[in-house]
DNA sequence: AAAAGTAATTATGAATTCAATATTCAAATG
DNA sequence: CATTTGAATATTGAATTCATAATTACTTTT
């Protein structure tokens, strides 16, 4: 039996609002005009402002009372508190994955992670981000944990436009790519524990936070407005 | 029943139905008249609308199209699903407030910790809960990370009208003391490692997930809907 | 010419209206 | 008597309308 999908205008407006602000056609700090988007979107005031509502309380846009909505500026600090909280999440499912994880899962990430490993040897970069993501991905949906998958998609979603950036330091590179064996022993090794300390720990984060410095906008942006 | 008169009326009207659902006058799996709270609120359907699908992104309620919205059924596996991802950042929280934290703020938490230590002897438990609960919430304030504090704040709201249950048998409630004093040994050694580690496998986590079997709805329920 | 005040315009907040979908309940069928 | 069908009713989805606050443009004053 295949779940009946759900297609609410205000759904569907609020997913391609996300869209606009992913690929940076609506700028941080930028008012969202309500009209505009209408006309856009072809759709009446009504669904698009529940769909406002439903990205400010995902945290990509914010509503300034009776002033508007206008994209969310991602500081530093937040993008980092933000890497912060997913490498605990991401500590989580991998303590969990390693208690219910089957042998046939297992061996799929172990292919992914040759995959990548390939991709690292080539110095593929976004190859290498993809399956990298896969990984990620695939021990997120191991842990069996839907509250957990939720949240860390929201999380990813927040910052998805400032995340994936081109440049990586081949010091880094080599450490995240160490990180990922080590991953890989304790996974297999089914050592929850262990595995959970080192997404913790996972340099990967640490690093990505490091070579945002440049894509993250600075308050003295244009479209800077004191709240 | 004082009337909603204020700016950012949807709000207003979703925290004013989030009350009703944490106090039980909403049951889980009811269906939630659009007219009725309407009514109740003397508010139109637009601003209570827009309440609903706030409210179904944060979790409390879910949204059936054309079909109205009901109430989230708490199922066992949803709240120990949230509770592992609480325990995974109040983790977090410690470690970051030991990184962050000043003497003044450990002085105040010791003092609330010796506070609970007195309820405990006296076998006070809603005392006991409340202090307890300020102890958490000091750590996450003082980890200074914004989102982390906003992602618990979430995750507590979902559960919030099954947890603090009356029940704590001695075993385990001398056990979360235990827990608690190591806690406050390692915090006072700023040691982050370790502190997050105690708070992660802190028992007070399983300890509540193990008195809810009475208190969560099971399938079979009167408002039992297939989905 | 700059500043301040005021009218005109525009945008937002909320109620109402119209349309589409689901639910109810009685009659018909087997 | 149980099940199905279809009209009547109720509810939800979305557009429109009305009200209110904010912004802009335009005077007026100094």
């Amino acid at each position: 039996m295949t779940k009946i999908l759900q297609r609410n205008l205000y759904r569907e407006v609020a997913d391609r609002i996300g869209e606009l602000i992913e690929q940076g056609e609506l700028s941080p700090g930028e008012r969202i005009s309500e009209k505009q988007l209408c006309e856009r979107f072809g759709v009446s005031r009504t669904p698009l402002r529940e769909a406002l509502k439903v990205l400010a309380t995902e945290g990509l846009i914010e509503l300034l009372p009776n002033r508007g909505a206008r994209v969310v500026r991602l500081t530093m600090k937040n993008v980092k508190d933000t890497y912060d909280l997913m490498a605990a999440l991401e500590g989580l499912s991998g303590e969990l994955a390693c208690q219910h994880i089957s042998d046939a899962e297992i061996t799929a990430i172990r292919q992914l992670h040759n995959t990548m490993l390939e991709h690292y040897k080539n110095r593929d970069l976004m190859p290498y981000f993809q399956v990298n993501r896969q990984i990620h991905e695939a021990l997120l949906a191991a842990s069996n944990n839907d509250v957990l998958q939720e949240t860390y998609s929201n999380l990813n979603q927040r910052i998805k436009r400032v995340r994936y950036s081109k440049k990586m330091t081949e010091r880094y590179w080599s450490q995240a790519v160490k990180d990922h064996e080590n991953m890989m022993a304790a996974l297999e090794k089914r050592d929850g524990k262990l595995l959970g300390q080192i997404l913790r720990d996972h340099l990967c984060n640490k690093i990505e936070v490091a070579t945002l410095a440049g894509v993250i906008e600075t308050e003295d942006d244009k479209h800077a407005v004191n709240g």
